[in-house]
Formats: structure tokens, sequence, C-alpha cells
DNA sequence: CTTGACCTTCCAGTTACTGGAAAGATTACC
DNA sequence: GGTAATCTTTCCAGTAACTGGAAGGTCAAG
């Protein structure tokens, strides 16, 4: 398939998937009129990268995940620690968001949203989160 | 206080914060030996760039809301209409972690952390999360 | 057979840092 | 007081991961 089509199956812009095939995470066949030619499993790689991305982790993490995947003869012993290092980030990413979360619902459960200035609430955002040890 | 010290109480590098001060960001005094001198709230600005920034906010976003933070006279519905957006994002984001959490527990689940090869586990990262609707 | 939607490459720009050089200020030690 | 280590300053260059746009080739529809 087209480039198009494996953007719209995958959810990244076509400039990304371009820039992705630069640097070597993916190396989709050519049609005889010089268009890349994606198969479904290009598509599922796309698909994770877009996903592990936004999620925060990096190319060369993403890359160390693809290359596992590509590469059978690699022993699972480095599957499974590089899966578990990434499940500790991941598990603190949450927990990061869910104090950030409650700070803004406290932001909003206290804001007014009428006219009226002085909204107080913005302060804790700044100080609430984890005090001062000192 | 100096920079050094501003770095180590809000975990942003020296670097960082001189560049949110290039950008606008945050603007400290200068001290006579013309040293920038931070005082409590700026610690609690940059503390709280640090948290939103890491959580996948962008710059101006943050900026956003250090502006409302700043601008007392401001509306509080801005506040509150902007905290409900960032507030749908953060639940998107924590749905997504879950997601990559689960996809990758079940890999470590799987796979049996020895020589073995083979480890097919990696082919759910790919497949499994979203199956493709055609 | 042309119009418009694709696709190609290439090059430049953006965001958000990050590293390093060169030089001034401060602190710590002898 | 000297001096070495450790700040700090500015400035400029580099990186990561895209993103936009130009110039041009390809393809399906009318």
């Amino acid at each position: 398939m087209n480039i198009g089509n494996a953007s719209d199956k995958s959810g990244l812009p076509a400039k990304t998937i371009r820039y992705y095939e630069d640097i070597g995470l993916l190396k989709p066949d050519r049609a005889d009129n010089g268009y890349r030619d994606y198969s479904i499993s290009d598509v599922h790689k796309l698909r994770f990268l877009q996903r592990s991305r936004g999620l925060g982790f990096t190319v060369e993490e993403c890359r160390q995940l693809l290359a596992l995947y590509e590469d059978k003869s690699r022993a699972s012993a480095d599957v499974k620690s590089i899966a578990q290092s990434k499940l500790q980030e991941i598990e603190r990413k949450i927990v990061e968001l869910r104090e950030l979360q409650h700070t803004l619902k406290h932001l909003v459960a206290h804001c007014h949203g009428d006219q009226r200035p002085d909204c107080p609430i913005l302060e804790s955002i700044s100080g609430a989160a984890r005090p001062d040890p000192s």
C-alpha cells in the first residue's frame, strides 16, 4: 500500500514515516513507479512506533524494541529486561500524571468559572505538588 | 539564590533554566555581580515547568498556565477552561500508558528470560493493541 | 488529455533543549 | 595574599525529532 494509506492506518504523518525510513527504523519495498509500498507488517510496526513515541519513549528506545522484534535469534532475556525497565518508566509516568490530574482538578473545583479575577488556585500548582523539604 | 541552587531545587538543568529565561518564561532578578537571583516563587514556577514539561505539555501550553498564574486580572474562566482541556489530555495519556503497560506485562509474562530465542511475544506489540478494523 | 490528488527528493526551518568555549566571580585552602 | 577549584556569565554551535515547502514525476477521473 502507498504511504498515504499507511499514514491513515498508523496514525503517523507521511512526513514522519519517511523520516523514520531516513533514520533506518523501517525499510518498505518500492513499487515499480518508485512509490513506497507498505506491507501489513510495516503498518504494525508504524502503529507500534506511533504508540510508543506518543508516550514519551525516545526513537532510540523504539529502535531497540523493533530490533528485538525483528531479530528472532536474539535471546528473549533481552526483551524481558528491556520491557521491565520500560514498565518502571511507565509506572512512574502514570503516577506523575495522576499528581498533575489531582492538581488541575483542584484548580477546576475551586475556580468559579465566572468573570471574577483573583483565582487563587493556580498558587497550588506551583507550591502544592511536592512541598520543599527544606 | 544562584542558578545551581535553583537547578537542584527544581530538578531542571541550569542550561534549561537559562533557556526558559531566553524564551521569556521567567525573569529572575540579577545580583550585583550579574548572577541570576532566584526567589522561592521562581523555584515554584520552575518546578511546575519541570513537572508539566516532563508530562508532555508543550512549552507554549506551560506558558499559558504560567501567564494565568501571574496575571491576576485575568478572568478565572480562562483558567478553568484551559485546565479542563488539559484534564482530558491527561486522562487520554493515562489510558494509553495503561495499554502499553498491559502489552509489556504480557510480554514479560510470556518471555522465558532464558537463552531461548523465538520469543513469540513481541508480535503482540505490533498487532494486539488495536486490531485493524478492516 | 488535462486536472487534481497523490507520490518523489531535497533543503530549510522549528522546538526544546544540550554541549562547549572563553572569560569573569566566588569560595576554599595553604 | 595567592591560587586552584568551582561557580557563573554570554555566545555560538549541535542535536533530536520532526515539519513545511518547493520542484517535479505519477496516476485515476471525467
